[in-house]
DNA sequence: CGGGACTTTGACACCTCTCAACTCTCGTGG
DNA sequence: CCACGAGAGTTGAGAGGTGTCAAAGTCCCG
């Protein structure tokens, strides 16, 4: 963290007496597995990739988080998994005590409370996601997600900003990049979708992107 | 719920004042996708399954859950999967507002919320275990777990229950009951593990399994 | 404008799924 | 006690899809 992020850290908690609120830049590591856990993030803006990594060396994207998610949750008074900010970042930090309760706010407790609710569902969804048999299945169902989740219409169509690389997308969905990559391709040439640079992708058939989300 | 059960959860609460005990037979339903949340169970004996099933009509195991376990946790109010009992299995029954802190017994609600916290834990240690390459992989690193968790030591070899069927073991590690099966009968033949019928399994050679498992 | 990272494309092998038949296990009833 | 039957598990053959390795292309930022 640099000396930026913390004088701005104490403008944020004068002008917002209950949380302190955090920058971070591109690529910043907010936390690592196995670090302990003295804070939970509140994600304002910007988002973050939680990953894990096994023995073998493969590389899993636990989840993607975005504006009002929490990450941090400890298992066993530790991190179970790194996160990286994928963009430029700012987070509302509360105390690892305010989860437990043994903080002075009660609507802060209930709130990352049911923050962790939404962990265990959003966690429950990505397993279904990974159930999909085929590679086409699996991308379809996970670009219809992001587009109703944060999508932005724009001219008639739905447009998607993958703020994460290819090799992200696959490592979320269980897939090389390659099979991301000759995936989209098919999209793309059956008139789904359209893509404008490597980022951003408009929705040009709806109907024809759930229809390859269902044929599984 | 049989008059039976009744009699046997009125039975309980005399016995013990701070929870209610249930008692249901091996198939019974806790409760499906959908229904409201009335109530947390937490698993005192018996085995647990949790599934969720796809537009596709694939069915996803999302875990199957021991003795310790709390399941039932609300995603909006709601159940997000089905919960069946793969054996006999007695459970601790709690209001729905004991999560919450609404109750009158703050062990208990911290009990539930360390379970949520461990809930999240163990998703995502089953998000790693299907990140796996191979089947081999992704079933050493399976039955691993389930022996640390549940073996048994007898004779010197570590002794496994699988209480669930091929199928269920398919479903939760996204992969056909033919390719478990063929998978099972390799370590067989490798000399790593012994079928004493279809349920329980001896471990032979850890040293073995857990090469099978590493080597992704 | 140049360089490096990211993305796309191609060829081929391997593994898993699918479909099908057979065997085994275990509970039931004679 | 044994025989039977139904469900579960195993085994087999073939096809398709995805991973791997390799190389060319593209985008973006300095």
């Amino acid at each position: 963290m640099t000396a930026l992020h913390v004088i701005e850290t104490e403008t944020a908690r004068r002008a917002d007496h209950l949380h302190a609120l955090r920058s971070v830049p591109e690529g910043a590591t907010l936390f690592r597995e196995a670090d302990p856990v003295t804070h939970l993030f509140e994600l304002r803006t910007g988002v973050l990739r939680l990953t894990r990594v096994l023995e073998t060396g493969r590389r899993q994207v636990v989840a993607f988080a975005h504006p009002g998610d929490v990450v941090g949750f400890p298992a066993g008074g530790l991190h179970h998994c790194d996160c990286e900010a994928l963009t430029p970042a700012t987070l509302a930090v509360h105390r690892r005590a305010a989860l437990e309760g043994g903080g002075t706010d009660p609507a802060l407790h209930r709130r990352l409370q049911a923050a962790a609710l939404r962990e265990i569902a959003a966690l429950q969804d990505h397993l279904l996601l990974l159930a999909r048999k085929g590679a086409r299945g699996k991308l379809a169902s996970f670009l219809l997600n992001m587009i109703d989740a944060h999508g932005q219409a724009r001219g008639g169509h739905a447009v998607l900003e993958l703020e994460m690389p290819r090799a992200d997308i696959g490592d979320y969905l269980c897939m090389t990049v390659e099979t991301v990559s000759r995936t989209l391709t098919q999209m793309r040439a059956a008139g789904i979708i359209r893509l404008d640079g490597c980022q951003r992708i408009v929705l040009l058939d709806r109907e024809g992107l759930m229809e390859m989300a269902g044929a599984e």
